[in-house]
DNA sequence: TCTGGGGTCCTAGGACCC
DNA sequence: TCTGGGGTCCTAGGACCC
Protein backbone atom coordinates (compact mmCIF):
# COMPACT_ATOMS: atom_id res chain seq x y z
CA UNK A 1 0.00 0.00 0.00
CA UNK A 2 1.11 3.41 -0.84
CA UNK A 3 -0.26 6.66 1.54
CA UNK A 4 -0.33 10.00 -0.35
CA UNK A 5 0.04 12.87 2.08
CA UNK A 6 -0.67 15.92 0.47
CA UNK A 7 -1.28 19.61 2.27
CA UNK A 8 -4.28 21.43 1.53
CA UNK A 9 -3.93 24.50 -0.52
CA UNK A 10 -0.61 24.68 0.57
CA UNK A 11 0.52 28.16 0.24
CA UNK A 12 -2.67 29.53 1.04
CA UNK A 13 -2.16 27.46 4.99
CA UNK A 14 1.11 28.36 4.71
CA UNK A 15 -0.01 32.02 5.44
CA UNK A 16 -2.88 31.85 7.67
CA UNK A 17 -0.73 29.28 9.90
CA UNK A 18 1.15 32.75 11.66
CA UNK A 19 -2.37 34.91 11.15
CA UNK A 20 -4.95 33.07 12.61
CA UNK A 21 -7.02 36.48 11.76
CA UNK A 22 -6.97 34.87 8.22
CA UNK A 23 -8.55 31.60 9.01
CA UNK A 24 -12.14 33.27 8.21
CA UNK A 25 -11.11 35.26 5.04
CA UNK A 26 -10.61 33.74 1.59
CA UNK A 27 -7.07 33.70 0.91
CA UNK A 28 -4.94 33.55 -2.40
CA UNK A 29 -0.99 33.46 -3.10
CA UNK A 30 0.38 35.36 -5.92
CA UNK A 31 2.72 33.73 -8.55
CA UNK A 32 6.44 35.42 -8.82
CA UNK A 33 5.83 39.23 -9.84
CA UNK A 34 2.81 39.40 -8.33
CA UNK A 35 1.71 38.00 -11.59
CA UNK A 36 -0.77 35.15 -11.72
CA UNK A 37 -2.57 33.39 -8.21
CA UNK A 38 -1.26 30.21 -7.84
CA UNK A 39 -2.81 29.19 -4.67
CA UNK A 40 -6.14 29.78 -3.21
CA UNK A 41 -7.86 28.55 0.06
CA UNK A 42 -11.38 27.04 -0.21
CA UNK A 43 -13.29 30.24 0.35
CA UNK A 44 -11.26 31.61 -2.76
CA UNK A 45 -12.44 29.10 -5.00
CA UNK A 46 -15.83 29.34 -3.61
CA UNK A 47 -15.54 33.01 -4.97
CA UNK A 48 -14.58 31.17 -8.17
CA UNK A 49 -11.12 32.42 -8.47
CA UNK A 50 -9.45 30.50 -11.05
CA UNK A 51 -6.22 28.70 -10.75
CA UNK A 52 -3.35 30.70 -12.65
CA UNK A 53 -5.76 33.42 -13.58
CA UNK A 54 -3.94 37.01 -13.87
CA UNK A 55 -4.41 38.92 -11.04
CA UNK A 56 -4.87 42.28 -12.95
CA UNK A 57 -8.29 40.30 -13.62
CA UNK A 58 -9.54 39.10 -11.06
CA UNK A 59 -8.84 42.84 -8.78
CA UNK A 60 -12.67 43.32 -8.70
CA UNK A 61 -13.40 39.99 -7.33
CA UNK A 62 -10.84 40.28 -4.90
CA UNK A 63 -11.25 43.74 -3.34
CA UNK A 64 -15.44 43.25 -2.87
CA UNK A 65 -14.80 40.02 -1.12
CA UNK A 66 -11.62 41.43 0.93
CA UNK A 67 -9.90 38.46 -0.38
CA UNK A 68 -5.86 38.90 1.62
CA UNK A 69 -3.78 38.30 -1.09
CA UNK A 70 0.08 37.70 -0.84
CA UNK A 71 3.16 37.51 -2.85
CA UNK A 72 4.84 34.35 -2.71
CA UNK A 73 6.96 33.96 0.18
CA UNK A 74 9.18 30.63 -0.87
CA UNK A 75 11.08 31.03 2.31
CA UNK A 76 8.29 30.35 4.36
CA UNK A 77 6.94 27.58 2.00
CA UNK A 78 10.05 25.62 1.88
CA UNK A 79 10.61 25.68 5.21
CA UNK A 80 7.01 24.84 6.43
CA UNK A 81 7.37 21.78 4.15
CA UNK A 82 10.30 20.83 5.75
CA UNK A 83 8.29 20.61 8.73
CA UNK A 84 5.86 18.83 7.47
CA UNK A 85 8.21 16.26 5.37
CA UNK A 86 9.92 15.85 9.03
CA UNK A 87 6.60 15.02 10.81
CA UNK A 88 6.13 12.46 8.28
CA UNK A 89 9.43 11.03 7.96
CA UNK A 90 8.90 10.39 11.97
CA UNK A 91 5.68 8.41 11.55
CA UNK A 92 6.15 6.60 8.54
CA UNK A 93 9.73 4.11 8.05
CA UNK A 94 10.00 5.14 4.28
CA UNK A 95 9.02 8.53 2.41
CA UNK A 96 9.18 9.87 -0.99
CA UNK A 97 9.22 13.85 -1.08
CA UNK A 98 7.65 14.10 -4.09
CA UNK A 99 7.20 17.85 -4.15
CA UNK A 100 6.95 21.06 -2.05
CA UNK A 101 3.51 20.00 -0.52
CA UNK A 102 3.40 16.40 -1.33
CA UNK A 103 4.99 13.09 0.02
CA UNK A 104 4.12 9.10 -0.60
CA UNK A 105 4.78 6.91 2.44
CA UNK A 106 5.38 3.60 2.04
CA UNK A 107 2.16 1.64 3.72
CA UNK A 108 3.43 -1.88 3.33
CA UNK A 109 3.97 -3.15 6.66
CA UNK A 110 1.44 -1.16 8.18
CA UNK A 111 -1.27 -4.14 6.83
CA UNK A 112 -2.64 -5.05 10.20
CA UNK A 113 -4.17 -1.84 10.88
CA UNK A 114 -6.68 0.10 10.58
CA UNK A 115 -5.19 2.41 7.90
CA UNK A 116 -8.38 4.63 7.98
CA UNK A 117 -7.26 5.61 11.59
CA UNK A 118 -3.56 5.51 10.61
CA UNK A 119 -4.39 8.23 7.73
CA UNK A 120 -6.40 10.22 10.85
CA UNK A 121 -3.28 10.00 12.49
CA UNK A 122 -1.42 11.17 9.97
CA UNK A 123 -3.69 14.03 9.53
CA UNK A 124 -3.70 14.85 13.27
CA UNK A 125 -0.25 14.59 14.10
CA UNK A 126 0.87 16.81 11.01
CA UNK A 127 -1.82 19.33 12.03
CA UNK A 128 -0.81 19.86 15.40
CA UNK A 129 2.98 19.72 14.78
CA UNK A 130 2.89 22.54 11.73
CA UNK A 131 -0.58 23.82 11.93
CA UNK A 132 -0.91 23.13 7.99
CA UNK A 133 -3.70 20.75 7.27
CA UNK A 134 -3.57 17.62 4.84
CA UNK A 135 -5.32 14.93 3.32
CA UNK A 136 -4.28 10.94 3.16
CA UNK A 137 -5.40 8.91 0.22
CA UNK A 138 -4.33 5.18 0.10
CA UNK A 139 -4.15 2.64 -1.94
CA UNK A 140 -2.08 -0.12 -3.87
CA UNK A 141 -0.36 2.09 -6.62
CA UNK A 142 0.93 4.87 -6.70
CA UNK A 143 -1.69 6.27 -9.17
CA UNK A 144 -4.33 5.15 -7.69
CA UNK A 145 -3.25 6.93 -4.04
CA UNK A 146 -3.40 9.89 -5.88
CA UNK A 147 -7.10 9.69 -6.89
CA UNK A 148 -7.63 8.25 -3.47
CA UNK A 149 -6.14 11.61 -2.41
CA UNK A 150 -8.25 14.00 -4.63
CA UNK A 151 -11.19 12.16 -3.13
CA UNK A 152 -10.88 12.55 0.30
CA UNK A 153 -9.89 16.04 -1.04
CA UNK A 154 -13.46 16.66 -2.72
CA UNK A 155 -15.60 14.81 -0.40
CA UNK A 156 -16.05 16.07 3.18
CA UNK A 157 -17.52 12.68 4.54
CA UNK A 158 -14.45 10.79 4.18
CA UNK A 159 -13.27 13.23 6.92
CA UNK A 160 -9.50 14.17 5.15
CA UNK A 161 -8.67 9.88 4.61
CA UNK A 162 -9.67 7.88 1.72
CA UNK A 163 -8.90 4.54 1.65
CA UNK A 164 -9.11 2.05 -1.49
CA UNK A 165 -8.11 -1.24 -0.62
CA UNK A 166 -10.95 -4.09 -1.83
CA UNK A 167 -11.54 -4.51 -6.11
CA UNK A 168 -14.92 -3.34 -5.53
CA UNK A 169 -14.04 0.10 -3.37
CA UNK A 170 -11.09 0.79 -6.26
CA UNK A 171 -13.76 -0.04 -8.82
CA UNK A 172 -15.88 2.44 -7.87
CA UNK A 173 -13.47 5.32 -7.43
CA UNK A 174 -12.17 5.12 -10.98
CA UNK A 175 -15.91 5.33 -11.90
CA UNK A 176 -16.15 8.55 -10.29
CA UNK A 177 -12.69 9.39 -11.67
CA UNK A 178 -12.77 11.81 -14.73
CA UNK A 179 -9.62 11.00 -17.55
CA UNK A 180 -8.29 14.32 -17.09
CA UNK A 181 -8.14 14.06 -13.26
CA UNK A 182 -5.83 10.96 -13.22
CA UNK A 183 -2.17 11.35 -12.91
CA UNK A 184 -0.27 11.90 -15.43
CA UNK A 185 -3.10 12.64 -17.70
CA UNK A 186 -2.96 15.79 -18.96
CA UNK A 187 -4.73 18.40 -21.41
CA UNK A 188 -3.52 16.41 -24.83
CA UNK A 189 -3.76 12.87 -23.59
CA UNK A 190 -7.25 13.96 -22.37
CA UNK A 191 -8.26 14.96 -25.84
CA UNK A 192 -7.05 11.99 -27.35
CA UNK A 193 -9.10 9.88 -24.58
CA UNK A 194 -12.43 11.58 -25.06
CA UNK A 195 -11.79 11.30 -29.13
CA UNK A 196 -12.13 7.79 -28.66
CA UNK A 197 -15.03 7.95 -26.33
CA UNK A 198 -12.88 7.60 -22.72
CA UNK A 199 -14.03 9.42 -20.13
CA UNK A 200 -13.59 7.53 -16.97
CA UNK A 201 -10.90 6.50 -15.34
CA UNK A 202 -12.36 3.21 -15.06
CA UNK A 203 -12.99 3.64 -19.39
CA UNK A 204 -8.93 3.67 -19.56
CA UNK A 205 -8.32 0.89 -17.13
CA UNK A 206 -11.00 -1.11 -19.07
CA UNK A 207 -9.35 0.33 -22.79
CA UNK A 208 -7.34 -2.13 -25.19
CA UNK A 209 -3.83 -2.13 -23.78
CA UNK A 210 -1.97 -2.12 -27.40
CA UNK A 211 -4.30 1.19 -28.51
CA UNK A 212 -3.26 2.61 -25.04
CA UNK A 213 0.56 1.61 -26.14
CA UNK A 214 -0.28 2.97 -29.22
CA UNK A 215 -1.02 6.34 -28.51
CA UNK A 216 0.06 7.23 -25.67
CA UNK A 217 3.23 5.18 -25.47
CA UNK A 218 5.09 3.28 -22.70
CA UNK A 219 4.07 6.30 -19.93
CA UNK A 220 0.25 5.65 -20.55
CA UNK A 221 0.63 2.14 -20.24
CA UNK A 222 1.96 2.48 -17.16
CA UNK A 223 -0.89 4.52 -15.59
CA UNK A 224 -3.28 2.06 -17.09
CA UNK A 225 -1.76 -0.87 -15.52
CA UNK A 226 -1.42 1.00 -12.10
CA UNK A 227 -4.79 1.83 -12.47
CA UNK A 228 -5.33 -1.66 -12.53
CA UNK A 229 -3.80 -2.60 -9.15
CA UNK A 230 -0.46 -3.01 -10.78
CA UNK A 231 2.08 -0.87 -9.43
CA UNK A 232 4.70 0.14 -11.88
CA UNK A 233 6.35 3.51 -9.74
CA UNK A 234 7.89 2.09 -6.92
CA UNK A 235 9.08 4.17 -4.02
CA UNK A 236 12.08 6.59 -4.26
CA UNK A 237 13.86 7.08 -1.19
CA UNK A 238 16.72 9.06 -2.42
CA UNK A 239 16.09 12.11 -4.37
CA UNK A 240 18.57 11.38 -7.42
CA UNK A 241 20.83 14.19 -8.43
CA UNK A 242 19.35 17.00 -10.64
CA UNK A 243 19.86 17.20 -14.02
CA UNK A 244 19.48 20.78 -14.97
CA UNK A 245 19.01 23.94 -12.13
CA UNK A 246 16.97 27.11 -13.73
CA UNK A 247 17.37 30.28 -12.21
CA UNK A 248 14.78 32.98 -13.93
CA UNK A 249 12.64 35.61 -13.35
CA UNK A 250 10.17 38.08 -14.99
CA UNK A 251 11.31 41.64 -14.17
CA UNK A 252 9.17 44.20 -12.20
CA UNK A 253 9.15 46.75 -15.32
CA UNK A 254 10.33 46.74 -19.24
CA UNK A 255 14.14 46.29 -19.64
CA UNK A 256 16.05 47.57 -22.96
CA UNK A 257 19.52 48.27 -21.53
CA UNK A 258 21.85 45.97 -22.34
CA UNK A 259 23.77 46.88 -18.82
CA UNK A 260 20.26 46.21 -16.88
CA UNK A 261 19.49 42.67 -18.35
CA UNK A 262 23.68 41.78 -17.30
CA UNK A 263 22.89 42.57 -13.63
CA UNK A 264 20.01 40.29 -14.13
CA UNK A 265 21.87 37.46 -15.88
CA UNK A 266 25.00 37.80 -13.17
CA UNK A 267 22.05 37.10 -10.62
CA UNK A 268 20.13 34.40 -12.16
CA UNK A 269 24.10 32.99 -12.80
CA UNK A 270 24.83 33.53 -9.13
CA UNK A 271 22.15 31.96 -7.95
CA UNK A 272 22.53 28.77 -10.17
CA UNK A 273 26.07 28.34 -8.89
CA UNK A 274 24.56 28.51 -5.68
CA UNK A 275 21.91 25.91 -6.05
CA UNK A 276 24.55 23.98 -7.87
CA UNK A 277 27.11 23.84 -5.15
CA UNK A 278 24.42 23.12 -2.59
CA UNK A 279 23.73 19.95 -4.65
CA UNK A 280 27.52 18.97 -4.56
CA UNK A 281 27.19 19.10 -8.28
CA UNK A 282 29.31 20.17 -11.37
CA UNK A 283 27.87 21.66 -14.70
CA UNK A 284 28.93 21.82 -18.21
CA UNK A 285 26.50 23.21 -19.73
CA UNK A 286 24.91 26.68 -19.35
CA UNK A 287 22.14 28.12 -21.42
CA UNK A 288 21.37 32.29 -21.31
CA UNK A 289 18.04 33.42 -22.20
CA UNK A 290 16.42 36.50 -22.43
CA UNK A 291 12.82 37.29 -23.92
CA UNK A 292 10.20 39.61 -24.56
CA UNK A 293 6.58 39.47 -23.23
CA UNK A 294 4.34 37.17 -25.06
CA UNK A 295 1.48 39.24 -24.45
CA UNK A 296 2.23 43.06 -25.11
CA UNK A 297 0.96 42.69 -28.62
CA UNK A 298 2.55 46.51 -29.72
CA UNK A 299 5.96 45.20 -29.54
CA UNK A 300 8.66 43.34 -31.04
CA UNK A 301 8.71 39.46 -30.21
CA UNK A 302 11.89 37.96 -29.23
CA UNK A 303 12.97 34.98 -27.46
CA UNK A 304 17.51 34.71 -27.61
CA UNK A 305 18.94 32.05 -26.22
CA UNK A 306 22.01 29.99 -26.45
CA UNK A 307 23.22 27.22 -24.83
CA UNK A 308 27.69 26.60 -24.94
CA UNK A 309 29.59 24.42 -23.32
CA UNK A 310 31.99 25.54 -19.96
CA UNK A 311 35.72 24.76 -20.66
CA UNK A 312 35.36 22.45 -17.30
CA UNK A 313 32.55 21.19 -15.42
CA UNK A 314 32.30 24.22 -12.40
CA UNK A 315 30.34 25.18 -9.76
CA UNK A 316 32.17 28.40 -9.23
CA UNK A 317 29.85 31.27 -9.44
CA UNK A 318 32.54 33.70 -10.67
CA UNK A 319 33.52 30.87 -13.70
CA UNK A 320 29.54 30.58 -14.44
CA UNK A 321 28.83 34.89 -14.29
CA UNK A 322 31.43 35.40 -17.06
CA UNK A 323 30.61 32.43 -19.30
CA UNK A 324 26.93 33.99 -19.04
CA UNK A 325 27.63 37.28 -19.48
CA UNK A 326 30.12 36.28 -22.79
CA UNK A 327 26.62 34.66 -24.09
CA UNK A 328 24.40 37.43 -23.13
CA UNK A 329 26.36 39.73 -25.36
CA UNK A 330 26.04 37.17 -28.27
CA UNK A 331 21.89 36.84 -27.80
CA UNK A 332 21.27 40.80 -26.96
CA UNK A 333 19.50 42.64 -29.84
CA UNK A 334 18.92 46.28 -29.12
CA UNK A 335 15.88 48.00 -29.20
CA UNK A 336 13.39 45.23 -27.97
CA UNK A 337 11.68 45.74 -24.82
CA UNK A 338 12.59 42.64 -22.46
CA UNK A 339 10.54 41.65 -19.51
CA UNK A 340 12.07 37.88 -19.09
CA UNK A 341 15.49 36.34 -18.66
CA UNK A 342 17.05 33.04 -17.33
CA UNK A 343 19.95 30.74 -16.84
CA UNK A 344 20.10 27.36 -16.86
CA UNK A 345 22.99 24.72 -16.02
CA UNK A 346 23.23 21.07 -17.16
CA UNK A 347 25.15 18.75 -17.94
CA UNK A 348 25.29 17.93 -13.99
CA UNK A 349 28.12 16.03 -12.77
CA UNK A 350 28.69 15.24 -8.79
CA UNK A 351 31.11 16.91 -7.42
CA UNK A 352 32.60 13.66 -5.76
CA UNK A 353 33.48 11.85 -9.15
CA UNK A 354 35.14 15.05 -11.55
CA UNK A 355 38.81 14.66 -11.34
CA UNK A 356 38.72 17.50 -12.95
CA UNK A 357 39.25 16.83 -16.35
CA UNK A 358 41.13 19.51 -18.05
CA UNK A 359 40.06 21.45 -21.21
CA UNK A 360 42.37 20.45 -24.10
CA UNK A 361 41.24 24.48 -25.60
CA UNK A 362 40.91 25.93 -22.69
CA UNK A 363 43.52 28.73 -22.69
CA UNK A 364 44.39 28.33 -19.39
CA UNK A 365 44.03 25.71 -16.65
CA UNK A 366 41.20 26.39 -13.62
CA UNK A 367 43.05 28.37 -11.78
CA UNK A 368 43.91 26.51 -8.56
CA UNK A 369 40.44 25.17 -8.37
CA UNK A 370 41.04 24.15 -4.51
CA UNK A 371 41.39 28.11 -3.92
CA UNK A 372 38.44 28.89 -5.86
CA UNK A 373 36.72 26.19 -4.31
CA UNK A 374 37.66 27.98 -0.98
CA UNK A 375 36.44 30.91 -1.57
CA UNK A 376 32.61 29.96 -2.66
CA UNK A 377 32.91 27.62 1.00
CA UNK A 378 33.42 30.64 2.77
CA UNK A 379 30.65 32.61 0.66
CA UNK A 380 28.49 30.32 1.56
CA UNK A 381 29.13 29.62 5.05
CA UNK A 382 28.68 33.72 5.64
CA UNK A 383 25.43 33.59 4.01
CA UNK A 384 24.52 30.90 5.84
CA UNK A 385 25.11 32.51 8.88
CA UNK A 386 24.29 36.17 8.26
CA UNK A 387 21.00 35.53 5.30
CA UNK A 388 21.75 35.10 1.77
CA UNK A 389 22.82 37.90 0.01
CA UNK A 390 25.13 39.06 3.11
CA UNK A 391 28.24 38.76 0.45
CA UNK A 392 27.88 38.34 -3.52
CA UNK A 393 29.71 39.31 -6.51
CA UNK A 394 29.65 42.62 -7.24
CA UNK A 395 27.89 42.04 -11.13
CA UNK A 396 24.81 40.77 -8.88
CA UNK A 397 22.50 43.60 -8.80
CA UNK A 398 18.52 43.64 -9.09
CA UNK A 399 17.79 47.19 -8.46
CA UNK A 400 16.51 48.43 -11.78
CA UNK A 401 14.93 44.56 -12.78
CA UNK A 402 13.54 43.44 -9.50
CA UNK A 403 10.22 41.53 -9.62
CA UNK A 404 7.42 42.98 -8.12
CA UNK A 405 6.43 41.76 -4.30
CA UNK A 406 4.41 44.01 -2.73
CA UNK A 407 2.40 42.01 -0.69
CA UNK A 408 4.83 40.06 0.97
CA UNK A 409 4.58 37.97 4.29
CA UNK A 410 6.91 37.86 7.04
CA UNK A 411 9.52 35.31 7.03
CA UNK A 412 8.18 34.39 10.21
CA UNK A 413 10.69 30.82 10.76
CA UNK A 414 13.26 31.72 9.28
CA UNK A 415 14.13 35.47 9.69
CA UNK A 416 14.44 36.86 13.00
CA UNK A 417 14.39 40.26 12.07
CA UNK A 418 10.92 39.30 10.11
CA UNK A 419 9.79 38.17 13.56
CA UNK A 420 10.75 41.74 15.53
CA UNK A 421 8.75 43.56 12.76
CA UNK A 422 5.78 41.96 13.27
CA UNK A 423 5.78 42.37 16.94
CA UNK A 424 6.47 45.94 16.22
CA UNK A 425 3.21 46.03 13.88
C1' DT B 1 -0.41 49.25 -15.97
C1' DC B 2 -0.92 44.20 -15.39
C1' DT B 3 -0.10 37.42 -17.49
C1' DG B 4 5.19 32.33 -12.89
C1' DG B 5 8.96 29.31 -12.17
C1' DG B 6 11.22 24.94 -12.07
C1' DG B 7 11.53 20.45 -13.32
C1' DT B 8 11.22 15.21 -15.64
C1' DC B 9 10.68 11.60 -19.12
C1' DC B 10 9.94 9.71 -23.79
C1' DT B 11 10.28 9.48 -28.83
C1' DA B 12 12.08 10.02 -33.30
C1' DG B 13 15.54 11.02 -36.32
C1' DG B 14 20.22 11.85 -37.64
C1' DA B 15 25.02 10.95 -37.23
C1' DC B 16 28.15 8.02 -36.01
C1' DC B 17 30.57 3.38 -34.59
C1' DC B 18 32.12 -1.71 -35.67
C1' DT C 1 20.50 -9.40 -60.19
C1' DC C 2 22.26 -8.58 -55.66
C1' DT C 3 24.16 -4.13 -50.79
C1' DG C 4 23.55 -6.39 -43.01
C1' DG C 5 22.99 -6.21 -38.38
C1' DG C 6 23.56 -4.26 -34.10
C1' DG C 7 24.60 -0.60 -31.51
C1' DT C 8 25.42 4.46 -29.08
C1' DC C 9 25.01 9.33 -28.55
C1' DC C 10 22.90 13.66 -29.27
C1' DT C 11 19.18 16.88 -30.07
C1' DA C 12 14.64 18.78 -30.70
C1' DG C 13 10.12 18.52 -29.75
C1' DG C 14 6.27 17.13 -27.14
C1' DA C 15 4.09 15.47 -23.32
C1' DC C 16 3.68 15.59 -18.40
C1' DC C 17 4.23 17.18 -13.17
C1' DC C 18 3.96 20.65 -9.05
Amino acid sequence: MFALVDCNNFYASCERVFNPALRLRPVVVLSNNDGCIIARSEEAKALGIQMGMPEFKCRPLLKQHEVAVFSSNYALYGDMSSRVMMTLAAIAPEIEVYSIDEAFLDMTSFARFDLTEYGRLIRRTVRQHTGIPVCVGMAPTKTLAKIANRLAKKNPHYQGVCVLASHAEIQAALERTKVEDIWGIGRQWSKVLQAKRIESAADLAAAPAAWVQKHLHIVGARIQAELLGKSCLPMELVRPAKQSICTSRSFGRIVTDLEELQQAVATFAGKCAVKLRKENSLASLLTVFIATSPFDESCKRYWGTRTASLPYPTSDSVAILQAAQTMLDGIFRAGMSYKKAGVIVSGIVPQASCSTTLSLFAEEAPAAPERDGRIMQVMDAINKRYGSGAVRLAAENSESWKPHQERLSARYTTQWDDIIEVKLK
